[in-house]
RNA sequence: UGGGGCGUGGUGAAGCGGUAACACAGCGGACUUUGGAUCCGCCAUACGGAGGUUCGAAUCCUCCCGCCCCAGCCA
């Protein structure tokens, strides 16, 4: 699959730069720009907002996409984010060539169209406190009050400025502020402030600046400086437009991008806000960024998502501006439906239980063969030890099956994938738990493959794992994050936090799996016959001892016959006469 | 309450005056050496509500209701 491989349903941002290119605005030219602050991890969110930037660019010919870092806070930023930033640009499988750029780096323009504007007498610098400009900022409903400082001269302000960039005030002593509307029903009118003094060093100018535009000054202007065509940005910024234009327009700038607005992505069972992450990983509540129960492109990259996977995801959503919350079902379908196609199957005993063949010769021990994938003849087979002693799941065997189980059971017969059918012929129980702890079958030698000529009917196929051949190791299996679809639905005041789901991590160490296993490549993914899909963990496997991680569980249509089941057998039952 | 947005099935989302795409989820069934995959079928007389215009409205008009965003020297 190749970045711009399917017609992608049309949506509103795409026909607008459709329409643009049609009419030859920009002389046709397509140019957008995905601008992060380097103040945290990319999440599955900004992977949307790449996906439309970057994919428009690509969709159209000679179009071009930027990476600008929007790094105008220093005290928020920093260099490791900018490193996590690319690298999860790349793995999503995105290259923006000699395209990569920094609001810093026009930190010196950025200056010179401020003097512009304080020449224009369309910006001034304001001496307000803090406090004091949010006195006279009004409210929603009331208009705000000119600042006494607005009517300063240009000469005046022009040197107050040049003295703040000089570095002769403290922090918040001053601001250069934008002269349009105190009274505009916008707040954002409402003279906003363009610079800042901010004795602080900045991660790529070091200590060249001590004033720092905002990012309504920086943001319009960057864009225009880079010939962005269009500037493509999440509803927020909605109410920012006007002030994006206002700035553009007194600079009669040769360049005036077109802002348009979506709607970001909000995924059931989790938070998508890097402030929420962050708490979750400063306060401990995962294992960093990178954690695989994380919304993080980190986090999903190594739980084992493939890039494939999330930009089909992006894709599938849709652009919109209505707020809304996206199923994590299709998530999870898209990795399902790469994975099928693309992971290796293998056998792995997850909850082992002991199974004695007893008519199987001891000391033998055969070699089976196994396809890789039958959704791929072409992936080839494999051989797998097969000998007296194997261990199958918990769950496969039911001393009282119910009804539909076509797993095993005493006296029931069922097929060991790609070896024998097996007949239940005793269970052996702990005396003091009575928990079944060893079964033990015969098996039909005429099977072998797992295949009988006389057309007898078996229903159920288990995998399992040579007792003697079998690799022990750790397996970790996640849950969503959250218990509810939206964490943020509290009681009263309490935080999201209260619906952390406690399980979302299950640590099994004693896992059975088949022996060649143990050569597992870090990040290698396969399915788990029966089970899901897994990948090997980068961080905790070592050398011959791979942890594999859960990517996401296989369908299950019998858990849902077995809870329906349950339902069943749990309503209360009502009288017939009631009914009608 | 001022301003800006948004309201189509369980969840997303097309539709742009001509009689509700698609996907996920769900539900049936077929097939099956993964109860996986695959395949078939079902799933909005209805588009936040009420009026109006029109031969005809989810699409145009009016009013109402609900949700989101804005009072950082964050982005």
């Amino acid at each position: 699959m190749t970045i711009v491989d399917s017609i992608r349903p049309p949506d509103f941002i795409r026909n607008i730069v459709r329409e643009d290119v049609r009419a030859n605005k920009n002389d046709g030219r397509v140019v957008t720009r995905f601008p992060p602050e380097p103040n945290g991890y990319l999440h599955i969110g900004h992977a949307k907002s790449i996906c439309i930037n970057f994919g428009i660019a690509l969709e159209n010919e000679g179009g071009i996409y930027h990476l600008r870092f929007d790094d105008t806070n220093p005290s928020k930023e920093d260099i490791e984010y900018i490193e996590s930033i690319k690298s999860d640009i790349r793995w999503l499988g995105f290259d923006w060539g000699k395209h990569l750029y920094y609001a810093s780096d026009y930190f010196g323009k950025l200056y010179q169209y401020a003097v512009q504007l304080i020449k224009d007498g369309k910006a001034y610098v304001c001496s307000l406190s803090t406090e004091e400009i949010r006195g006279y900022r009004g409210t929603l409903t009331e208009p705000g009050k000119n600042s006494p400082y607005r009517t300063r001269s240009l000469e005046e302000n022009l040197d107050l400025f040049e003295r703040m960039r000089a570095g002769e005030f403290e922090d918040g002593s001053h601001v250069l502020r934008a002269k349009i509307d105190m009274t505009s029903p916008n707040l954002n009118m409402r003279d906003p402030v363009l610079y800042r003094i901010r004795h602080e060093s900045h991660h790529r100018t070091h200590d060249k600046w001590c004033i720092y535009p905002t990012y309504d000054f920086a943001h319009c202007l960057s864009d225009s400086i880079e010939g962005i065509t269009h500037s493509i940005c999440t509803l927020e910024f909605e109410n920012n437009r006007p002030l994006y234009d206002w700035i553009l327009n007194e600079l009669n700038v040769d360049c005036h991008p077109q802002q348009i607005e979506f709607a970001r992505l909000n995924l059931s069972y989790t938070v998508m806000s890097k402030r929420k992450l962050l708490e979750l990983v400063e306060q401990g509540y995962v294992s960093g960024w990178d954690d695989p129960r994380m919304p993080t492109i980190s986090g999903l990259r190594r739980r084992g998502y493939t890039p494939e996977a999330i930009r089909n995801f992006c894709e599938r959503i849709g652009v919109a501006k209505s707020n809304s919350i996206v199923d994590i079902a299709l998530l999870e379908h898209c990795i399902r439906e790469d994975l099928n196609l693309r992971a290796p199957r293998v056998m792995a005993v997850l909850y082992p239980l002991r199974v004695v063949i007893d008519n199987y010769p001891e000391g033998r021990v055969e070699e089976l063969d196994a396809q890789n994938n039958p959704e791929d003849p072409g992936m080839g087979t494999r051989k797998i030890p097969f000998s007296r002693v194997v261990y199958i799941e918990q769950d496969d065997f039911r001393e009282n099956p119910p009804k539909k189980f076509f797993r095993l059971a005493p006296g029931c017969e069922v097929r060991l994938k790609h070896a024998y059918y097996i007949k239940c012929v005793r269970v052996i129980k702990d005396e003091g738990t009575g928990k079944v702890i060893e079964l033990h079958c015969r098996y039909d030698p005429a099977t072998r493959g797992g295949w009988s000529s006389d057309g007898r009917k078996v229903r159920g196929t288990l995998h399992w794992v040579s007792a003697a051949h079998a690799l022990e190791a750790e397996v970790r299996l996640y849950d969503h994050l959250f218990i509810k679809a939206n964490p943020y639905d509290v009681k009263d005041g309490s935080d999201f936090k209260t619906n952390l789901n406690p399980n979302s991590l299950e640590k099994l160490t004693s896992c059975r799996m088949e022996p060649g296993l143990a050569g597992a490549r870090p990040g290698s993914r396969y399915q788990f016959l029966r089970q899901g899909y897994f990948c090997v963990d980068s961080v905790d496997s070592r050398e011959g001892a791979p942890v594999f991680n859960r990517i996401v569980p296989l369908r299950d249509s019998w858990a849902k016959i077995e809870k329906a089941q349950e339902r069943g057998s749990f309503s209360p039952t009502i009288p017939r006469s009631l009914h009608s």
